[in-house]
DNA sequence: CTCGCTATATCTCGCGCCGATATATTTCTT
DNA sequence: AAGAAATATATCGGCGCGAGATATAGCGAG
């Protein structure tokens, strides 16, 4: 899914500015299984509007840098549709943490100890916003992926929360058999 | 972390050539945490030995294309260690399908139910090969990475499963109220 | 027996994207 | 009153990804 898509979700939610664009990202409704920064954004939104799948409108009115406000067009929801209905490619994870915790043996177990607890309540917070995003009245396609967000940092939370004590005692082990 | 550092781990591990390098990442003990194509790993390769952080063999006994086994070098080991030791980026998680999901409203219902069936199946399917990969004498590290990758799949495979039905009941409706 | 598929093996190219950085003002916090 | 955070747009260099080129061996189906 490229960066253009992308944009072209948030903007069939409704109106919004590259960088209310970028908060859908960073906070909003797709901020657990995809992100864009602004070295993508801007570029895809200008590629856009020269595609017309978007237009632009300026509003000067306030006093911080004009505010470009993008909205889609109908071709861009029929850009939208088809990418939709594209068969999807696999999903991608990638964890440093875990290419770490790998080499957990090269690591002070302090180090080892403080990383997880750290990730935990990483988890814990996401958690905490995400229950606060869920509300009523959720059609069924935004709700099945927030609560599937919510699974998925819940188990990742209680995984580390169950198993730190495993990798804690065998680097230990290591150590007291060296 | 960048696939020079990667490669670096792998190294680790033991000598490898690129392509089996590759297969540690498509089917390896790294495949469900990181990734890397070959596009990024013979330009890294070559930097690495730029850099002296690993030595190359030309091995021409095989009728094939001469194999070059890399062999990771001491001031390698050492910037393993230091990249290890560096605070680890948060976790990257991209899904298209989940991005596609958000908006189901635009998708025929029997390709929503497809889409998330062959899901379960690919989930299933990683979740027998981690678990034919794990076996007694695993070193602490890749044996907690390796079952938080266990624990994952089953997560995602599990949610899929037990709210199929549910976005597939809420599209339904939909439909009728329309 | 041969056709094609899979596995082994290396490498290039272009496009896309990411992080860092620059710039400027307002509003909130201490 | 100072400073941090939020609002707002934009660029640039370098990294990396996917697709494709190239070549050979082995294996099973027809």
């Amino acid at each position: 899914m490229d960066v253009k898509t992308l944009c072209l979700g948030v903007l069939a939610l409704g109106d919004a500015s590259g960088y209310e664009i970028r908060k859908a990202f960073e906070d909003g409704p797709f901020s657990h299984f995809q992100e864009a920064g602004f070295g993508s954004i801007y570029p895809a939104l200008k590629k856009l509007t020269d595609e017309e799948l978007a237009t632009c409108f300026e509003h000067q009115q306030d006093s911080r840098p004009d505010k470009k406000v993008y909205q889609i067009t109908a071709k861009g929801r029929q850009a939208l549709f088809d990418a939709v209905n594209r068969e999807p490619s696999g999903d991608k994870f990638r964890s440093d943490m875990m290419f770490a915790l790998f080499f957990a043996d090269l690591m002070p177990i302090r180090r080892v100890d403080r990383i997880i607890s750290d990730r935990i309540d990483h988890h814990a917070q996401v958690l905490q916003d995400l229950e606060a995003c869920e509300h009523e009245n959720m059609a069924p396609g935004p709700a099945f992926v927030l609560r599937f967000g919510r699974a998925m940092h819940a188990c990742a939370k209680a995984y580390l929360e169950n198993h730190q004590h495993e990798l804690i005692g065998g680097v230990l082990q290591r150590d007291v058999a060296q």
